[in-house]
DNA sequence: AGAGTGATTCTA
DNA sequence: AGAATCACTCTG
C-alpha cells in the first residue's frame, strides 16, 4: 500500500485526540514508543489505524485514512468483497483495516520490525502540492480544534476518502 | 438523512 | 450503576 492520506493528533494537547484526557487502558499505545501502530475499534464495528509518532510520552499519531493499493490485489478484495474498484479498498480509515485486515492483535505492533505490518520509505519524491484540511468527524465538544487544518492528502490519488481536501 | 453497533469513558 | 459519546460506513 501506498499512503495517500492521513491525519495529525497531537496528543494531550489536541482536545479532538483519544491521549486528551491522558493516559487509559485503550489510548496505552499512543503513550509509548513512535514507530508502533495504534489500533481502536469503535461506532461498535470498525477499527482504525494510527501510526504513533512523538517521543514516548508524548502520544502524538498519525490516523491512516487513505492507501492506495499497489500490490497483494486479490487478497485485499477477499478481505472486503464490497468493494466497487480498487480505489475503493482504502478509502477511509475503516475501510483500510478491514482491507488490510487489521484488528486488535495489531495495538502495539513495531511497524519497523520484519512483521506482519511495515512501515517502509519506499523512496518516492516528495510531492511538489498536498491538500489539507480540517480533520473529519470532530464534535462540537473538540471547539478550536476544528480550526486547525491536520489532514492531508496526495493530490491526484483516487485513494482519497470524501470529501477530498482542498489544495492550499 | 439515518441506522447499525458495542467498547470506552464520563457522571454520580 | 447508567448514560453519553464515538478519529465510521452503507443504504436509501
Amino acid at each position: 500500500m501506498r499512503i495517500v492520506e492521513v491525519e495529525a493528533y497531537r496528543g494531550v494537547l489536541d482536545p479532538a485526540s483519544h491521549a486528551y484526557r491522558g493516559r487509559t487502558a485503550r489510548n496505552a499505545t499512543m503513550f509509548g514508543e513512535p514507530g508502533h501502530l495504534y489500533v481502536y475499534f469503535t461506532y461498535g464495528m470498525h477499527f482504525c489505524a494510527n501510526v504513533v509518532c512523538g517521543p514516548s510520552g508524548t502520544a502524538e499519531a498519525v490516523l491512516l485514512r487513505g492507501a492506495r493499493a499497489v500490490a497483494g490485489i486479490e487478497e485485499m478484495r477477499a478481505a472486503r468483497p464490497t468493494a466497487r474498484s480498487d480505489d475503493e479498498l482504502c478509502a477511509g480509515p475503516a475501510r483500510l483495516c478491514q482491507t488490510l485486515a487489521i484488528g486488535r492483535a495489531h495495538n502495539g505492533v513495531d511497524l519497523l520490525e520484519h512483521g506482519e505490518i511495515r512501515l517502509v520509505d519506499d523512496g518516492a519524491a516528495k510531492p511538489a502540492t498536498v491538500l489539507s484540511g480540517p480533520r473529519i468527524g470532530l464534535s462540537p465538544r473538540t471547539g478550536e480544534a476544528r480550526a486547525f487544518r491536520w489532514r492531508f492528502a496526495l493530490p491526484d490519488e483516487a485513494a482519497v476518502s470524501r470529501p477530498r481536501p482542498a489544495p492550499n
